[in-house]
RNA sequence: GCACAGGUGGGUGAGUGGUUAAAGCCAACAGACUGUAAAUCUGUCCCUCCUAGCGAGGUACGAAGGUUCGAAUCCUUCCCUGUGCA
């Protein structure tokens, strides 16, 4: 069987649900920090562990071209290579078919890549991306997917959607072939995992017998910024059929407004009792209102991100600890928060490392974003289980005060 | 003392008669960042003024003088730095 998912409370249109993964329990709405190359730059894996993340994700593409899906599969698979035992999703590499339009070629049967590292061309299809993410085994992959641009008119968003369905169904179709062949199907169960185990409900492990876990693959929603193809994306999705469906091809570049608008029609078509993952987004502020949406797993690169570039994401909003203002401050990053690095470094200190280029700014600042993220999204489910709906009503919701 | 080599904007360092307020890099200051080609990218960076512009003035390439329509660039003297020889 396959990743459950279980919901507990609803609150408004917000649920807070358990996903039951090979590699443990994640508790949703979960934010999910981006390890694109197996790993969250400038954060070891205990420290991930320390913060609380529950799953991360890793990337096909890059992975991929180095060190290869056979060494990562030799390995282990990913959650050996890089000693991570929690749950992990790869993306399939659609992003990138939008990321590195300049360096590659696109045709129905698939998308030739030019390598970013050395130029060696390479061709990724559904079969060979899904092919891959078997290998690298996360608990979790994606259906190869075209990411549309933005802007882009009817036409081409139609097209690139049906091109995406289309993928859509070859992925689920290699994958249903495939997925014994994951690295760790060997292990009836993931040691790490079975602490764990013990906490899950009867019903949740009803669904569990004693055939292996399986990776899930989940179906990806497109149609840039078109309620009406959004809304036949989803349909074609939901007709293949997949464990879980995620909406792709929002932040880039699109109004936020937007983003909001087509999240939240897009919603109204996905299964209820399926998680649903919004993916590449968002600032503190959005990935709260999306999870008040009725969104459960999200991800992005703007907490590791910002953080190498000095912007920190505080209970008080935004500080640019690269400013001159702060070079005698003597006071917490936030003052609000209680990460390790709030707790013990002063913004002086913090501005210094990052203006001197010490590697210890790099670890620090994404140290306490990814805290502060992580922080973020345990509220949001502790505020649904107390089914504080009125904090999502606006969409603002607001830190308990201590 | 003599002989070479040099002295350029906060630093470094191009530039050897005119599109040069002076490249590039660094520092400084500000901004961006949303399924990671990102420890990246963008802007500002002599002073004053305004109708805020590939705008107007002023000051500036060790110092002072000179040649020239025009000098950071050529000449003279002086000052300073480095190296070598006495």
């Amino acid at each position: 069987m396959p990743v459950s998912f279980h919901i507990g409370k609803v609150s408004g249109k917000a649920r807070a649900g358990r996903l039951v993964t090979p590699h443990g329990e994640v508790e949703t709405p979960v934010f999910m920090p981006v390890g694109t190359q197996a790993s969250v730059k400038a954060v070891p894996q205990e420290t991930l562990e320390e913060l609380g993340a529950q799953i991360i994700l890793g990337n096909t593409y890059h992975l991929y071209l180095r060190p290869g899906i056979d060494t990562v599969r030799r390995m282990g698979g990913l959650h050996g290579f890089m000693a991570w035992p929690r749950a992990i999703l790869t993306d399939s590499g659609g992003f990138q078919v939008f990321s590195l339009n300049e360096l590659r070629k696109l045709t129905d049967e698939g998308v030739t890549f030019r390598s970013h590292l050395d130029g060696s061309s390479h061709f990724f299809s559904p079969e060979s991306a899904m092919e891959a993410q078997i290998g690298l085994g996360a608990d979790i992959i994606m259906a190869f997917d075209e990411c549309t641009e933005y802007p882009a008119d009817r036409e081409r968003v139609r097209t690139s959607m049906e091109l995406t369905a289309r993928w859509a169904t070859r992925s689920k179709n290699y994958f249903e072939e495939h997925k014994q062949e994951v690295p760790w199907k060997n292990s009836r169960q993931p040691s790490a995992v079975s602490r764990q185990e013990k906490q899950i409900p009867r019903s949740a492990r009803n669904d569990m017998n004693d055939e292996p876990m399986t990776q899930a693959l989940f179906g990806i929603v497109q149609g840039g910024m078109d309620r009406e193809l959004r809304r036949e994306s989803a349909l074609r999705t939901i007709e293949i059929g997949f464990p879980g469906y995620a909406i792709g091809g929002l932040s880039v570049g699109e109004p936020r407004e937007l983003t909001r608008e087509i999240v939240e029609s897009t919603l109204e078509h996905l299964p209820k009792d399926q998680p649903r993952y919004l993916m590449g987004v968002g600032t503190p502020e959005e990935i709260v209102e999306y999870a008040s949406l009725g969104v459960d797993m999200m991800d992005c690169v703007l907490p590791t991100r910002a953080a190498r570039h000095g912007l920190l994401f505080t209970s008080e909003g935004k500080v640019s600890i690269k400013q001159a203002r702060y070079a005698q401050d003597h006071s917490a990053l936030d003052p609000g928060c209680a990460c390790r690095v709030c707790r013990r470094y002063s913004r002086a200190y913090l501005r210094h490392l990052y203006a001197s280029n010490e590697v210890l700014a790099q670890v620090l600042n994404t140290i306490h974003n990814l805290s502060f993220y992580l922080d973020t999204m345990r509220q949001v489910r502790h505020s649904i289980q107390l089914g504080e709906e009125s904090r999502f009503v606006s969409g603002v919701w607001s830190r308990p005060k201590p």
